[in-house]
DNA sequence: TTGTACGCGTTATCAT
DNA sequence: ATGATAACGCGTACAA
């Protein structure tokens, strides 16, 4: 029997006719499950090596129903914010021998559908998702499936469904206040555009934290460096005297510095933009970016957290489930 | 039957018992296979959209042995680069019906093997991967397995891998074509600790661009902004007259950018920075980066094609292999 | 401590 | 055009 060519993989079955047990004691053996004697494991665990066996994931996951995989969603994978959470992620979950799935969704919303389809499919354990538009359409019905899922920033009250959210209306406070210390009056707020109600804690945050002598300024673009561009145009427009900006988030808050930058307004002097998130290039740039930071260590790890416990039918730890938020002063306000 | 609860799915089984027909009808159905009719086929459709049922891809890989799965394997997750690269080759694997894994190894050498092993399991259809340290310590043994894969910037040479290049060479020659043309003559070079010499295709590619006048002088650090401020350190003790750098990747370069600015160094007057990669943040730093621009979007495109062709044993075409690269001036040189 | 028989949901083979 | 039966590789229930 040669070993080098394309062979089948061997089988629960080979290594059993190897040692010459029953499949069933091989099994007993590779999942450590107990009820067999020392010599018989080793015997089994050195055919397991020779023949470089490994088990069939789908084979079990046919029975268990489990895939020990889970999958993050999240729409778009340009944005360091979502990698940063993803790493994170990765790691908790390959801590308690999780594999991940990263998948994007292109902040499209069938996409999305799709995308949660194709991870029923595949059965994964678990799915972590910052969910796109409104919580009930696409991500119901998969639960209503038997997915589980933990949803990010957005309530939930399903059996199938946790939340763990950043304390974002917080942090939109701390900008304003900042801002406001700073000395600035004539403020906006530029938007995500695919927001929906139910999920705008930064501009309820934002809205609450003003003076009632100031009234609210918001305009709603795409999360990105193009969308802060076209945010801040429309914001001089509206207020030319505007003196001071909070960004959905920071690629926003790049993008509007940027624009300012272009147009020859100084950044922070005339206006002060302040973002959200603090991505690793927030430091970089120039002028270096004041920004609301988002806990993504924490968050990737108390998602996987509740992944499992929602797994194991725990029950849901109304505690620590908002995670706190921190200012950020840099250059830009 | 209630049609709330968290039942089991439907399965091809129940869905043939609603329309009356045999599971392998619905079957054949649903994969389109033909040898139906078509008021067969309407009423098949009708129970599956009724049933919302979705095919169990564990029983169906478990015969064909295919997931419609590929997976992407990076060294870190946080480098945009890679990011940027994901992004492409889940489009392109969308595009024909695949799904992407994304994992990363941490630059971390069991991590791979682990990954790699993990992956195995999942029975991916293939892998993409930017490998670590020699490839043939731990690709071969999963190519030996049956694993195919994709290998990124480096030679191979066996029936279940393929490659897919940049012509890093080529960038790094332009790089330093660069740098001599705008007079610069004591250069040095940052390159990656972790490489192995088969894929030292950068500093090749430097030291053959040098003139013979021109000794090389090349550090190795890790691949990160920190790397590239310590790469700067030690380059500058080897040569304090240093006037033009050429890093492995731009967060190096970035973070040599921003440790010369700390020591009140100017760039690009002083000492030049060319980067390689082209990552997003690079044409936003001040002063903003020169760079080698790789074409991220056309290697996932090529990467997929490969395992594709891999997987359906096509011959390897050794045209389009490898990838052109281009010299994005900006401000650092 | 160990083995046997069955089932998970699908596709493949062969027959009708 | 359609169906019956086996098989994929594993875990579970129960028997020995």
């Amino acid at each position: 029997m040669s070993t080098t060519g394309t062979e089948r993989a061997a089988t629960l079955h080979d290594v059993a006719a190897v040692v010459g047990v029953s499949p069933r004691t091989v099994s007993r053996v590779v999942n450590d499950e107990g009820g067999f004697s020392d010599a018989t494991r080793r015997r089994v665990l050195d055919a397991v090596e020779a023949l470089s066996y490994r088990p069939n994931i789908m084979a079990r996951g046919l029975i268990t129903r489990r895939t020990s995989t889970i999958a993050l969603v999240a729409p778009v994978i340009s944005d360091p914010f979502f990698t940063e959470v993803a790493d994170s992620v990765q790691r908790a979950a390959r801590e308690v021998g999780l594999n991940m799935f990263f998948a994007s969704t292109d902040d499209d919303f069938d996409r999305q559908v799709a995308v949660l389809d194709s991870l029923d499919q595949h059965a994964v354990d678990g799915v972590i998702v910052f969910p796109l538009g409104e919580i009930s359409e696409p991500l119901l019905p998969h639960a209503e499936r038997g997915l589980q899922m933990v949803v990010v920033d957005t309530p939930t009250e399903h059996r199938n469904l946790r939340t763990v959210s950043s304390d974002l209306a917080g942090g939109a406070r701390m900008a304003v206040e900042h801002l406001l210390a700073t000395g600035r009056r004539k403020l906006g707020m530029i938007a995500h555009v695919n927001s929906p109600p139910e999920r705008r804690w930064r501009e309820t945050g934002f809205c609450n934290a003003l003076p009632d002598d100031i009234e609210p300024l918001v305009v709603r673009e795409s999360a990105d460096i193009d969308g802060g561009r076209r945010g801040i145009d429309r914001l001089l427009e509206l207020r030319p005297d505007l003196d001071g900006v909070f960004a959905y988030n920071d690629l926003m808050a790049l993008g509007a510095t940027r624009e300012l930058k272009a147009r020859g307004v100084d950044v922070p002097r005339e206006i002060a933009v302040v973002g959200c998130d603090d991505i690793q290039i927030s430091a970089l740039v120039s002028p270096s970016l004041t920004t609301i930071q988002i806990d993504r260590e924490r968050l990737g790890i108390e998602a996987v957290r509740a992944l499992l416990a929602l797994r194991d039918g725990e029950p849901e730890d109304s505690a620590g489930s908002v995670i706190p938020v921190t200012l950020i002063c840099r250059e830009s306000a």
